[in-house]
DNA sequence: GTCGGTTCGATTGGATCCAACCGATCCGTA
DNA sequence: TACGGATCGGTTGGATCCAATCGAACCGAC
C-alpha cells in the first residue's frame, strides 16, 4: 500500500480509503470493478471493519457505489452525471477566482504567469501528463486564495471525479487548443483586478472544457 | 426513534443518522455537544457499529465533528463558515435557477406564484414556520427543474447545515422584510425566460440572505 | 421446456470482544 | 510549590464472530 508521503494518517481507513482513491484515479481500478470486502481486507492485512469504513467513505464522496447487502463497487459515471459535475465546477471555479482576486498579490502573479509558460510548453511538447498537474496548480491557486475552505474542499472533490475523464482524452491534445491560451486571459483580467470579467472568463473555460471531454466520450462511446 | 415516514431504511445507521441529523437541525443536540457512542447505543438498542457508520456519515455531510480516538461532537460552525455556505448556495442555487428556465412550464409557473403568495401571506401573519417551508419549495422547485441531480444533493445539504442559523434568527422579521419581495422579481424574469437575469436575481438573494443572517449572529454574539 | 418457488452458498451487516489511545490524576523530584 | 513523567480509567478503533440478506442453482409442477 502507497501511503501519502506528506500526510500520515491516523486511523487506518483513511489510508484505505486514499489508496482506493488513488487506484480509481489512475485506472487500475475500472467503472463497475467490484470490491469485495474480504479481499481489500486480505491485500490491506487489516479486518474488514477499516474497510468498510473506507468504503462508506468513498461513497459518500462519490467514487464507490455501495448495494446493501450485496457489494460495493467503482462507481460508473453517466455522461449525464459528467454534465453535472461540470456545471457545478464552472460555477464554482468563477467564484472561487471572484473572490479570490481582491486577495491577489504580486507573487501570485508571477506564480500564475509562470503556471502558463510551463502550460504553454508542456502543451507544445504534448507532454501532458505535466500539462496536467500545471494545470491543476494554476487552478488550485485560486481556490487557495480564494480563502474559503468549505469552497476548497468541493472543488476538490469534483476535480477528482472528473479526473479520469481528462485522462482518458488526453490522447487529442488537438481539441485542447483554444483552451491553452485562456489561462493568459484570466491572468489579464487578473491584474486588472476585474473580478467580474475572470468570474466570467473562468465559468465559461470550465464550461467549454466539459463540453469538450463530453463531446470526445461520446465519440469514443466511453459511457 | 422517528422514523421518516416515506423512507424506509435498509440499513439501521441511514435511520440512526437520519434521526441524529434531524435532532441537530431543530436544535435538541446543540453545537459541541458530545456524542458518546455507547450512548447512543443504548439509546437505539442497537451495538456502536451501526452508530459508529452513522457518526461517520454525518462527518462527512458536515454535521458532525470526529476527533479520532477521543470523541464525537455535534459540529460548530465558525461565522466564517457560514460566510463560505452562503457564497456557495447563492452560486449554486443561481445555477439551477438558471438551467431550470428554459424547462419551467405553466403549471410550474403556477405553482410558484401559489408559493410565492403564500409567503406573503405567512410573512404579513408572522407565520415563520410556515414561510420557512414555502420557501423551502419556491426553492426547491428550481433545484428539481433544474435536472441535475448532484447539484439537488448539493443544494440541499448546505441549506441543511444553514438550517439552524435561519432558525435562530427567526425572530427578527422586519429584517428579511426586503427579501420576500425579491420572489415576486424572480418570477418576472422566470416568465421572461431571461436566464441570466434569474440567476442574477437569486444570486443576490441568497447572498443578502446570508448577510442579513449574518448580521444579526454578529449582534447576539452567536459565534 | 419453461416458469416459479425453495434451498444453499457466499457476502455483507451487526454484535461482541479485545487492543490502542487519550486525558486526567497522582506521584516524585527539583 | 511547580513541573514532568508514569499510571489508570474510560472511550474509541479494530478484529472476530454470528445473523440477515441476496442471488444463483436446483427442483418440481404445469
Amino acid at each position: 500500500m502507497k501511503v501519502s508521503p506528506v500526510k500520515s494518517y491516523s486511523q487506518i481507513w483513511e489510508a484505505i480509503a486514499a489508496d482506493i482513491k488513488e487506484e480509481i484515479l489512475n485506472g487500475r481500478l475500472k467503472p463497475d470493478e467490484r470490491l469485495k470486502e474480504s479481499d481489500l481486507a486480505t491485500k490491506y492485512r487489516v479486518s474488514k471493519t477499516p474497510v468498510r469504513e473506507a468504503l462508506r467513505y468513498l461513497e459518500s464522496t462519490g467514487f464507490v457505489e455501495i448495494v446493501p447487502h450485496t457489494m460495493a463497487c467503482v462507481k460508473r459515471m453517466s455522461q449525464k452525471e459528467v454534465e453535472n459535475l461540470y456545471s457545478i465546477q464552472s460555477v464554482l471555479e468563477g467564484l472561487s477566482v471572484r473572490r479570490a482576486i481582491p486577495h491577489l498579490q504580486e507573487d501570485h502573479i508571477q506564480s500564475l504567469k509562470r503556471l502558463a509558460g510551463l502550460l504553454e510548453k508542456h502543451y507544445q511538447s504534448r507532454n501532458l501528463s505535466e500539462y496536467e498537474k500545471a494545470n491543476i496548480q494554476f487552478h488550485a491557486l485560486f481556490w487557495k486564495v480564494a480563502d474559503n475552505e468549505n469552497l476548497y474542499e468541493l472543488t476538490d472533490n469534483i476535480r477528482s471525479r472528473l479526473q479520469r475523464f481528462r485522462t482518458a482524452t488526453r490522447r487529442y491534445p488537438e481539441e485542447f487548443k483554444e483552451l491553452v491560451a485562456d489561462h493568459q486571459k484570466i491572468i489579464g483580467v487578473a491584474m486588472k483586478k476585474d473580478a467580474e470579467a475572470a468570474e466570467r472568463l473562468v465559468r465559461r473555460h470550465i464550461e467549454r472544457n466539459g463540453e469538450i471531454i463530453i463531446g470526445l466520450l461520446k465519440r469514443e462511446k466511453a459511457f
